[in-house]
DNA sequence: GTCTGTCGGTTGTGTATACAACTCTAATAC
DNA sequence: GTATTAGAGTTGTATACACAACCGACAGAC
């Protein structure tokens, strides 16, 4: 019997992610730790920048480090666990995480809504909230929440950026339904989440009903992919414990 | 009072993703077509092959385009919603979407568990299984189910592959409780799921516990972020209506 | 002390070029 | 008819170079 050996090309970059990953995941770079420069990288693999920016990159796409213009690549941190099935807000959360809670109104107006959220409030007259969620002075998450210009007429903007909208609203709330996916961020979300553009994030719609199953509020939530993960309690589908709401998917 | 113009520059790849972008939410670019070549873009927006490539990575992160090497980039897909209340399977799921669901154990091994599984199982003696669900052929899901090696045993691989793990189980199921994260897609997620590197990808832990409260089974899902979405209905954290599992977060 | 500007070093964007790996079509051989 | 190969065109990786935008440290002015 007769075999070939053929040469078979390696991609240099993902010889250099891996190798960094590895000093990340075994403590050579601590958590915030800054990495080489790119140009101390290229040295050291003997490859161009290019290929040394193509592999950092790599790394900030799952997460693992994070840069800064002018300043440097670093390690980033360590993601907070949100449950969804806990009476908490994500003030709540960050405190419980030992972090610092802050709120800032990005954007407050009154304007016609986008087409999805007219047909779910009933109205193209809504007040639009732009907010960021901030931990230890780090963006931790962007929120844009609309609700009926008739409700929102009643709220100020200094209102909303010191309260939650559920503790605001006049509508005793029956529930909420929200999506969860991933996604890549936007130039505008990755500025305010001051990540990159395109870097992985949750991406979460709600719409929010009061008790006359209407919806009154809808609300979309980002969260950096590497700051934040949802927790879930899947009670079982055996009809004697299964709750109104939840299912076990699989 | 004096002003100042200042010259600001533009980011050109920008200029490209947001006309592509444009383009395919527009309908001139329907799903599953073909963009024009990298080289034509490059002419038609008069800059280097470099940058056009840029702005087309920039959609592919946002999950709109894929590209395949040496076919081209194309518009990609919808998303599948999955319903985490709901009692359904992926597979149920992809039917109720008009997809053919397919199954394929990659592996299946009795080997030693990685350190937070064997804690979890108690044991580190485990089945490991690694397979993808596909919906009409392409690649939907990547799972790796680790449960005790004693449990184990007793299934077959065609088992595995043919019915779900809950169904083959001998031991009544409590429930789960599962994480939710984006991160970006591994080397060998990126294969299986056939997306690149570094794309937003959900990443779903789950731990399931029998009837007395032990873990019985550890889960691993990965989505990519393109072609699946998680719906949660959220009741309200009044007391009166609360469920067990879940609360609103904020 | 604070404020401003400079400098060196850093990351981010962009061009040009080259080659590897892949895809599809058409031509040729059987 | 089928199978194989060549060629053109495509995306993917990599180098070199250049410049923009940013950062932090430091020096000088007040």
């Amino acid at each position: 019997m007769y075999t070939t050996l053929i040469q078979v090309r390696t991609i240099r970059y993902h010889h250099i992610a891996d190798e960094l990953r590895s000093r990340v995941q075994s403590g050579v770079y601590a958590s915030g730790r800054l990495l080489p420069s790119e140009s101390e990288l290229s040295s050291e693999f003997s490859m161009s920048r290019v290929t040394v920016r193509k592999a950092l990159e790599l790394l900030r796409d799952e997460g693992l480090v994070d840069s800064r213009q002018g300043f440097g690549w670093f390690v980033a941190g360590e993601p907070v666990r949100q449950p969804l099935g806990r009476l908490a807000t994500i003030e709540d959360q960050m405190r419980a995480s030992g972090m610092t809670p802050e709120r800032h109104v990005l954007e407050f107006a009154f304007e016609k809504a986008p087409r999805d959220v007219a047909r779910a409030l009933g109205t193209p007259n809504v007040l639009r909230v732009l907010r960021i969620n901030l931990a230890d002075g780090e963006p931790f998450a962007v929120v844009t929440v609309w609700c009926a210009a008739e409700r929102g007429q009643h709220l100020s903007r200094a209102d909303v950026e010191r309260t939650p909208f559920y503790e605001l609203l006049d509508v005793p709330l029956e529930g909420a339904t929200q999506t969860i996916a991933a996604d890549a961020a936007t130039k505008s979300e990755a500025t305010h989440l001051n990540v990159p553009e395109g870097a992985p994030v949750l991406r979460c719609r709600r719409v929010t009903t009061g008790s006359d199953g209407k919806p009154v509020l809808v609300s979309h939530h980002v969260f950096p992919g590497h700051r934040t993960e949802f927790v879930v309690d899947l009670p079982s589908a055996e009809p004697s414990i299964a709750p109104s709401g939840l299912r076990l998917v699989e």
